[in-house]
DNA sequence: CCTACCGATCGGTAGG
DNA sequence: CCTACCGATCGGTAGG
């Protein structure tokens, strides 16, 4: 999936106006009027609007693949992998917001490759309950339902960027913030 | 609000393809065949498509609203006040999955009373966030942000039903578990 | 509840 | 990159 610069600029562009009006409310006549060009010339650049939720999708799909590749790779205690790999999804998340919010709001208008898309999202899944299961079994720590588990914390991740009003703190402050929320809740850190 | 039998009707079909479809990816056509009416014909009871997305979103809205107020009108222990808000805003989740989903979700294509809806949501964060303030005061609680933890909280419980793959478990064990992961987050109540 | 129909807009193609 | 245009579908109305 590598992208010409035309193509780069039309995702990003379009990335905009989905995050905005979502995907089924916004028109190739909307996206070209943002580029500048009329809605028969963005044809010469891509071969549907489809092709352009599928460069959404997959691409940031590939970036959470990767991070947890590394994470996997990195030989560090099971406690450290834990925040290792809250971070670096979270780093994922935060640095593509509106990515992240088409991700998971709008694949399933994917048609050509839905399959494809849903079986990515499900080895995910299991590549990171698998992750859980090894740091939980290494710490000894009772693990009730990996599933429901993972689930949480890739649905907490996902959306932790709408905890947020406005990008007042740095990203680390925030990561550090919800990386706590997420491992303590409410009250775990509180001193009762 | 109140709806005719016909209405309430529509609205329930209207959900369930509004889920499934999303707002603007389902045409009053697909919403009419699962009726086993002609389009035409659900204009004898609704004004229009969006009319039914105010159903929705009004609707569940004034149901979070309710169960607040009864909360606010008891008088309990501040932590179990703040229990029972988790139990009750999970209840009204769960038992209208579909609705919280379309209400989360949906709500920005609203036209007519978009800004009405807005600030009816903006008043019950507000009010939320007195309650939780009021019960981390009483109970000497350190609440860094009220509203970054009030949109943590919401946000937490109104997609919380993603977490389950399937009706097994009983809603009040579903309640127990997602009470304990937003107090206690992952880690929170493991014997370290 | 239906048939018949409206103007507007949709994603996309032909041809330059 | 454009003009010109396609058939399909959209939300909705008229009239019965």
């Amino acid at each position: 999936m590598e992208l010409k610069e035309k193509q780069r600029r039309i995702l990003n562009v379009a990335v905009e106006l989905f995050k905005e009006k979502g995907y089924m409310g916004s028109s190739v006549r909307d996206l070209a009027t943002k580029l500048n060009i009329k809605a028969a010339s963005l044809y010469a650049h891509i071969r549907s609007k489809e092709e352009i939720l599928e460069w959404i999708c997959f691409g940031i799909a590939q970036d959470f693949f990767d991070e947890l590749q590394e994470v996997k790779n990195t030989n560090i205690p099971p406690r450290e992998k834990l925040n290792l790999f809250l971070d670096k999804h979270l780093s994922v998340v935060l640095e593509n917001r509106d990515v992240t919010h088409i991700y998971s709001n709008e694949w399933r208008h994917l048609e050509e490759r839905l399959s494809e898309f849903v079986e990515l999202r499900r080895n995910y899944q299991q590549e990171v309950e698998e992750l859980i299961s090894e740091i939980y079994q290494a710490e000894n720590w009772d693990l009730k339902s990996p599933s429901f588990t993972t689930r949480f914390i890739l649905h907490t991740l996902n959306n932790s960027y709408f905890w947020f009003k406005r990008n007042s703190d740095s990203t680390d402050e925030i990561i550090d913030e919800i990386r706590e929320k997420i491992l303590f809740g409410l009250l775990g850190n509180q001193k009762q």
